[in-house]
DNA sequence: CTGAAAGCGCTTACAG
DNA sequence: CTGAAAGCGCTTACAG
């Protein structure tokens, strides 16, 4: 392989001179430049990533920690990763990536043989067991999901809360008074999925302030199951006229359900699901839906995480939790309920 | 950070002693690999990835370069992925993951740095922009995808046309004559995706050779667009009894299409479709399928790939190319026609 | 504005 | 069975 060394001589200058003319960290003269710049045109010279780093302490890799469970809806994970890639590769980062099913052994290994300069944890637990170890990396980190406890970490999430609460009062305000909530499926939640129940208890506790009706269950992660289970629960409720859904199967499902039952909506039946403007485009759901916004977290992850790799000074700074007020797309599925 | 010396100074041996106890490449008497083991314990010792690359030239990194295109379905990338992951993890190798539109720049970027020992291209296109590249790299590489030119690389893919003959012979056995196929976008397949023709055309030759009349059209990505083409393809040819499918979305949009149609299947129509065993449950798409085995693939080319890593000899070796053969997943969606 | 030299943390012939 | 030393290809104080 062609080294620095080569173009040093090939240009006729020291190998200091053609490193500093390529970094631009102190003044050459254009000419100089010019000659090692050819030079290394000519030779076809690219520095070499692992003696850079090894100098420099500087990898510009960031480690990117997928999670892959059971009952949860991959293609949704996929939305996060390219939202992290896609934004790091801007900033001057290739990425890591780790699908291990021990998230936390293998952040152990990226993190300790310095590969990454950083890391991003995605769909991070209540009780992540991935945090402990990320906190005694030296390396700073950013999470994509709120976790029970933040200390130490940057955090963004989808403002699960607000989001139940967006959904009944959106419903309320049309004159709802009897809804349903189909979320994920149990074990999710009790497993540390802590999305499935933040906007579930949200939800439940505003429909009681309001005085309203609120059926919520949890529902398969995919079919034939969860149209079983949007039957089972339409049939359970004939006088509920609005349904909110929280689960990617069960918005995948529901138009055959409805068409199978005859049910318009929203002349029936008014619909708000949860979801990402990609997903609703895949499969072109016709429903409004609050959006899940996964290119938008990975960004700031992303951009906070390099924020704080690029200086000590920001890794001083104190960490934030930021969770993204949700957005309500308009699909007009929803309408005020027929007396 | 703590090094091989510090951990050599604390078990009282040297540098070389340490490295040998952990690489096992030459005899170590046990007390003294004993110390060392301990001493690294203690100190919490991990290699530095960077200056081991260094040392040896070998990252124990594989490249991932992805490709999403519009209209592809993106959720089927991803079971490409994960199946080079998994498996490359298994294999000692960690995944670099690139997903920038320029593949052939970011592919010279990683190769030309030495930041991977291989690389895997996804989703490969007959005359892809990325090959000239590859080949001209010194890492070895492999593809999923089989292009129109496959000197110097090795090569996986699903056999389409033996898969497209499949689908007719299938439906020809059971005594269907008349047979519609909805294959992806015509754009898709005008620049380059190879998949889309070699299915269609293997399908249109192979009914022609048996007498049956086949409507090959090409469907969109998305719904509800989908949706209407398959209602305009079925009333157009009332007397058709089956039906191919070489498109996820039209896949997932069937069900309910067939169901506004009050079309029972197999008695009405049958169908086969074309795509991962993935998505078959996701969707729990009720169809018989031609398995497309994203798994299977990413898996063959990762194993291929660090076969030519390890030894120059694997090296030297002839490419493959590796077509899959079709696998058919009955789920008794199709039956003789109705007469 | 430029060069000679040290150092980043490993591995691996070379010697014993 | 073990050690001292060279080398991988960079960057960056130190000198001039």
């Amino acid at each position: 392989m062609v080294t620095i060394g080569d173009v040093a001589r090939e240009a006729g200058v020291s190998r200091s001179t053609a490193s500093y003319a390529f970094s631009g960290k102190r003044a050459i003269s254009a000419q100089v430049r010019q000659r090692v710049f050819d030079a290394a045109g000519r030779l076809g010279y690219t520095a070499n990533a692992g003696a850079r780093a090894l100098a420099t302490s500087q990898t510009k890799v960031i480690g990117l920690l997928a999670r892959f469970l059971e009952d949860e809806f991959a293609p949704a994970m996929l939305q996060y990763m390219l939202g992290v890639s896609d934004n790091a590769r801007e900033l001057g980062y290739d990425i890591l990536l780790v699908t291990e099913a021990d998230g936390a052994r293998a952040l152990r290994r990226i993190t300790d043989s310095r590969m990454v300069d950083g890391v991003v944890l995605l769909n991070v637990a209540h009780d992540d067991v991935r945090l402990p170890v990320l906190r005694a990396a030296p390396q700073p980190g950013a999470l994509v999901g709120l976790p029970g406890d933040c200390t130490g970490l940057d955090v963004f999430d989808l403002d699960f809360v607000a989001t139940g609460r967006l959904m009944v009062d959106h419903m309320h305000r049309l004159g709802h008074r009897e809804l349903l909530l189909v979320s994920q499926p149990e074990h999710v939640a009790t497993r540390g999925g802590a999305y499935v129940w933040r906007l579930r208890d949200a939800a439940l506790e505003r429909a009681h302030d309001l005085g309203i009706r609120l059926h919520a269950v949890f529902g398969e992660s995919s079919q034939p199951a969860i149209g079983g289970t949007l039957h089972g629960l339409l049939d359970a409720h004939p006088s509920a006229t609005g349904l909110l859904l929280n689960n990617e199967a069960a918005a995948a499902a529901l138009p055959s359900v409805l068409n199978a039952r005859g049910l318009d909506v929203p002349g029936d039946l008014s619909v708000v699901g949860r979801y990402s403007d990609e997903f609703a485009r895949s499969f072109s759901l016709p429903y409004s839906f609050v959006e899940s916004a996964p290119d938008r977290l990975g960004d700031l992850a992303v951009r906070q995480l390099v924020r704080r790799i690029g200086s000590t000074q920001a890794r001083e700074e104190p960490y934030v939790v930021r969770l993204l007020t949700p957005r309500f797309a308009d699909r007009g599925s929803t309408a005020a309920p027929c007396p």
